[in-house]
DNA sequence: CTACTATTGTCAGTCAATGAGACAATAGTA
DNA sequence: TACTATTGTCTCATTGACTGACAATAGTAG
């Protein structure tokens, strides 16, 4: 893709970026169990981080992280939204960025644009789990799901980006139709409260949940889904097309 | 305070800021009657616009607003609040920048930073109106307060700032305590009814209004002021300390 | 075929918050 | 002293959420 090793040019714009300006996004996904995000792994370094990127010159920012999100996922049309800018002045710590060049192979040049100070802005996510199968960038070895209570120790301060990150999304739970993004096409009810449950991180009532959900009208009910469990199937729902 | 002129450099660095990172502020007062913010008026242009600014190398961009702040409002601790980054290429207008350093008298270098693309970090305040005397910069002929339905015509995607910082001062409404920022330390339920009534663009029941903030526990209730009107005087109300 | 278990869909009773109107209290004016 | 405009509070109705109960049912064990 790109023809010069950014590592190797000391300015932005001669590597065809903004400089100053990253982002990091936090993508959210959702195994049927389970809320998770990507996380990247940089070559030789055991730094764990979220996958992030830069801004090109003729490239609006959201557009930026709609190709970042692209290499990783190769999904389209991903629902995302921006949560916050991160601009302290404890983020700017040279050597780290270093270290992941030098990891991956690559000495950067004499004042390299990379190891100067970035103000990053805060995009999450939400992806339909089973249609990704997550590919690391060149600096990366690995780019996989990890639970969101599981997560390993990140770099810098990706661990209160992701706080930040779980916070609006709770914030914003009943406002957008968070359900639709994270789930596939059809769905039980109990998936869907599922969702929210690891959202929110706490239980909900189910009968309450149940009387909600189809209160809002926003739902489609299906024919009924014989799981093969011992009991009761339940309806299969999926989200209304306006919705 | 600047000993260099930031238009006769051609790097951010050299002026000693980030490159591409800049400002705007969405600086709401509250009169008592309506919700006002401050624009400011470029020099020679008829330029409405946003008060707005650059962060310096060693600052953080948190710090970076609350100087423009304190310049413009000579308020420190104001309570402010990031909303929105906006980066579409349609915000790129170097004609503009060059008008606006024109008008001021200030004839840029070839290639001045100031004509480079920016990206923004919207930030919204709330201030008490009664305790500033808005002062203009060097590059504007006033910074003045007006009502938020009789805006002048802002220049860029200013309008649409404007507009998404409103939207998110309404989410935020019943979350944080809008109005002890917006409010003298004393005033009538009332004056808060109406804060909260312009913030909304809509009525709200009186009765149900006080009943409920009065239900939140938040406020003092203080002995009751004259005011001269030939009715029954209200009580007066602050915010309790630790809310 | 029957009894049993786990889960689902729904409903009735209760409680809390809000919407809506009524009414007494009162500071100044005529 | 009568009147007006506004304020503080109350009651009743409505809405919605919380809670527990209960019937329905797909598979399992006997």
């Amino acid at each position: 893709m790109d023809k010069v090793d950014i590592t190797q040019v000391a300015t932005a714009k001669e590597a065809g970026y903004l400089a100053h300006i990253a982002y990091d996004s936090v993508i959210f996904g959702f195994d049927g169990k389970q809320l998770k995000i990507l996380i990247s792994e940089y070559h030789n370094t055991k730094l764990f981080a979220l996958p992030g990127g830069f801004v090109k010159i003729n490239e609006s920012l959201d557009d930026a992280v709609r190709r970042g999100l692209r290499e990783r996922t190769g999904l389209d049309n991903i629902y995302l939204e921006q949560f916050h800018v991160f601009g302290s002045l404890e983020r700017y710590i040279p050597e780290t960025m270093e270290m992941i060049m030098k990891g991956g192979g690559h000495n950067p040049v004499e004042d390299c644009w990379l190891l100067d100070r970035f103000i990053s802005v805060g995009y999450y996510a939400l992806i339909n789990y089973e249609s990704v199968n997550p590919q690391p960038d060149e600096l990366s070895d690995s780019c996989c799901w990890y639970n969101i209570d599981q997560l390993p120790t990140l770099m810098q301060d990706h661990t209160m980006i992701v706080a930040k990150a779980l916070e609006t999304l709770r914030d914003n739970l009943d406002k957008k139709l968070v359900g639709m993004n994270l789930l596939p096409e059809r769905f039980t009810m109990k998936e869907l409260q599922t969702v929210y449950e690891s959202i929110l991180g706490q239980e909900i009532r189910r009968t309450t949940f149940q009387r909600s959900m189809l209160a809002k009208g926003i739902l489609n009910r299906h024919e009924k889904q014989f799981s093969g469990k011992s009991h009761k199937a339940p309806f299969v729902y999926s989200f209304k097309k306006d919705a």
